[in-house]
RNA sequence: GCCCCUGUAGCUCAGUGGUAGAGCAACCGCCUUGUAAGCGGUAGGUCGUCAGUUCAAACCUGACCGGGGGCUCCA
């Protein structure tokens, strides 16, 4: 620590007298002789606090405070500590991008998930070698340790200071610029990048901070510019596009190395690759984007999925319904999905019109949709005849195929296709059987993802968004009361997504987290007051009188595609063998013994075992490699050791091996294990 | 829809102006083998499509189609 005596308002780090002398200090510390103590004198001096909160608010360890202030230290392993690490990482980005692109002009630059990014208005948008270089000059930045220095300005310096900033100068006194990173509080600042050596001013950026002290606290060896991208300035499309630059940062280069290495991990459970080397499904360039055709092994998992879920749902008291796949529009103006979301969904075929020779219309066209949901058609089975209470809850099910026109930059494998199947269920019920419904369709849900293997869960609430949306104040607050009572009462976590309702009603979400961490939203029970009004749906009460029923929509899978990818990327290909598409694979040691696994073959197929015996003219250790890629949970080996005694051996997964056991005992503990639908 | 990247055999990829290559897979042989690739041979591509530049285009240009990364969107 510097001697008080030398008055630093800054602070210099202390038990680094080799890298940082105080000598070398004299110059850029000031003389001023003030006695002052800052947030580093109170909580500093550990490399890993990276900044100091001082009476609950972040602020820069450099910060004066009073014996009277609450000062904490917040350190690089909080998530605050991180964001502020990537956060002074990205204004690094900015300064060797304006170095070596000079007429580069600065968008915004805050923390995001896992990194950082900023966006910059450039003429040529920027390529990976551009990328390669940038992170150089962002090394040789680190290393010269400058300072963050944080100065107040007023509007009027400011806007004479960014006069060649564009973007930041609309960002002073904006309203949209309350809400970025640069700009934020009751004042404006600028952060200087000073020379170490010299306090030399290198570079600086409107920005409210706060930051680390110096560029050493980022370590070179654990940043990485990842990929370029563009944006809309302040995300909105009506605005200029810029070019994102996406980064990461660490506190350490073994923390990066992690997660490059969970990046890998990711990149190989893809799901379009696995379902291209698993040869599960593809997507046909001649049928259209987003569209899937599933193989034959693909169409098997799919069955067995859709068998379980559709057992589980006639226990439950589900009903099974059909419905087309496309109707007349009348339909969908009358469920208001024309009006909300025609955006979202296949434009019409015309129908039916005629016009006579001279071209006149003779009989006016009909507009036909593909239907991207499957509601209105439930609806209209439930209005089919009278309804009465005794019936309700009414619960209506069906695989449902829906279309919608996702826009071609959003489409991404199964899990976000032009063509996919609901597992979509309507239950109608009275407005006091709705709490007892959702309490019994949680549980069933839950139940039934943990089942296909998903445990680890959180619930998201989504709320009304007042622009996107049809119904009243009250009938809204209503259901979103409803559902976040049916949510607390399954004591799992839950989080709030404001605005993130369907335009008819509130929903919960089910997240799960897959084996690697990653978070999905699975499925969705929404309560709607609204479908059930336009239809002028009805029952009977026992009075007599005539009632409207109220609506839950829930899909559990949400998509079948969609789920399965899920469960492919969860299991990395490796399916529980009660989903496998092959459970178990004969490996004969040699020709002579095929005959002898075929036999066995027959009688795993007799208990409903998916088997096959490898017969080709490959040698035992090639057909091993080919099953253990195709991800088989089971190999049953076979030469004449076994033969001799009845028995089979196993080879698992997992590169064990249990040999000579009896024919019986082999197939009943397959068969327990497809059961008991455990992964092995 | 917008921006950038990308498209060569079923798969993974090489080939940057002079009439297409490898490995794996497939097929045909040989080999008869005890827990992740035995050996040899054959076949397979109008280089995504369509235009343009050029004596000559997989290669350069444009449009379109598909894929990837983002933005936006996601009832």
């Amino acid at each position: 620590m510097l001697a008080r005596g030398q008055g630093s308002p800054w602070y210099c780090p202390s038990g680094q007298p080799s890298a940082r002398s105080p000598g070398s200090c004299r110059g850029i510390c000031g003389t001023d002789g003030r006695d002052v103590t800052t947030a580093f004198d109170r909580v500093g001096g550990d490399r890993s606090v990276v900044v100091a909160r001082v009476n609950g608010e972040l602020r820069d360890l450099a910060t004066e405070v009073s014996d009277t202030d609450v000062v904490e230290p917040v350190s690089v392993d909080t998530p605050e500590g991180l964001a502020v690490l990537r956060h002074s990482a990205a204004h690094v980005l900015a300064q060797a991008v304006q170095a070596a692109f000079p007429d580069a002009r600065l968008g915004i630059g805050p923390p995001v998930k896992d990194g950082f990014y900023y966006d910059f208005s450039v003429t040529e948008p920027f390529t990976p070698d551009d990328l390669a270089e940038l992170e150089k000059r962002m090394v040789a930045i680190l290393k010269s340790r400058q300072r963050f220095a944080r100065r107040v300005v007023t509007e009027e310096e400011a806007v004479r200071e960014l006069a060649a900033e564009p973007f930041k100068l609309r960002l002073i006194g904006s309203e949209g610029g309350a809400e970025v990173m640069e700009v934020g509080g009751s004042e404006l600042t600028i952060y200087d990048n000073l020379d170490a050596r010299t306090g030399e001013r290198c570079w600086g950026d409107l920005c409210r901070g706060p930051h680390v002290p110096d560029t050493s606290y980022i370590p070179p060896n654990a940043i990485k510019l990842m990929r370029t991208a563009a944006a809309y300035w302040l995300g909105d499309q009506a605005n200029e596009q810029l070019q994102r630059i996406y980064g990461t940062a660490w506190p350490s280069k073994d923390a990066l190395r992690e997660y490059l290495t969970f990046l890998e991990e990711a990149e190989k459970r893809d799901h379009r690759k696995l379902g291209a080397e698993l040869d599960l499904f593809s997507f046909p360039e001649e049928i259209g984007s987003g569209l899937a055709v599933f193989h034959p092994r693909g169409g098997v998992v799919r069955r067995v999925m859709e068998d379980y879920s559709r057992r589980r749902h006639e226990e439950a008291g589900y009903q099974f319904v059909n419905t087309p796949h496309i109707t007349k529009a009348a339909l969908f103006e009358k469920s208001g999905h024309l009006d909300w979301y025609a955006e979202g969904m296949y434009p019409p075929m015309q129908l039916d019109g005629e016009v006579d020779a001279d071209g006149n219309v003779r009989k006016q066209a009909q507009d036909y949709y593909l239907k991207p949901m499957n509601c209105p058609m439930h609806n209209l089975i439930f209005d089919s005849r009278g309804r009465s209470y005794r019936e309700l809850p009414l619960r209506l099910f069906e695989f449902g195929t829906v279309y919608r026109y996702e826009k071609s930059g959003v489409v991404q494998g199964i899990t976000r296709a032009r063509g996919f199947t609901q597992d979509d269920a309507h239950i109608y019920c009275t407005l006091e059987q709705m709490p007892g419904e959702l309490d019994a369709l949680l549980d069933f849900v839950l139940g039934l993802l943990r089942d296909y293997g998903l445990d680890d869960f959180y619930l998201e609430l989504s709320t009304r968004d007042p622009n996107k949306s049809v119904g009243s104040d009250e009938v809204w607050a209503q259901a979103t009361e409803i559902l976040r009572q049916a949510a607390e009462r399954q004591g799992l976590e839950l989080v709030l997504d404001e605005g993130g309702a369907a335009f008819y009603g509130p929903k919960i979400s089910v997240q799960a987290r897959d084996a690697i961490g990653r978070t999905w939203q699975m499925s969705t029970i929404q309560v709607d007051f609204n479908l059930p009004e336009r239809f002028s749906l009805e029952y009977q009460a026992p009075d007599g009188s005539r009632q409207r029923p109220v609506m839950i929509h829930r899909a559990l899978f949400g998509s079948i595609e969609r789920f399965f990818a899920i469960l492919l990327e969860h299991y990395a290909g490796a399916f529980p063998p009660w989903l496998a598409p092959v459970q178990v694979v004969g490996i004969p040691v040699t020709d002579a013994h095929i005959d002898y696994l075929a036999d066995v073959a027959a009688r795993l197929r007799a208990r409903g075992v998916r088997v096959e015996v490898d017969t080709a003219d490959d040698r035992m250790q090639k057909k091993i490699r080919n099953a253990q890629r195709a991800k088989v949970p089971y190999m049953l080996i076979a030469g004449e050791e076994d033969a001799a005694a009845g028995a089979v051996s196993f080879r698992y997964r997992d590169g064990t091996q249990k040999n000579g056991v009896p024919i019986d005992e082999a197939i009943d503990e397959i068969v327990a294990a497809i059961d008991a639908r455990v992964q092995v």
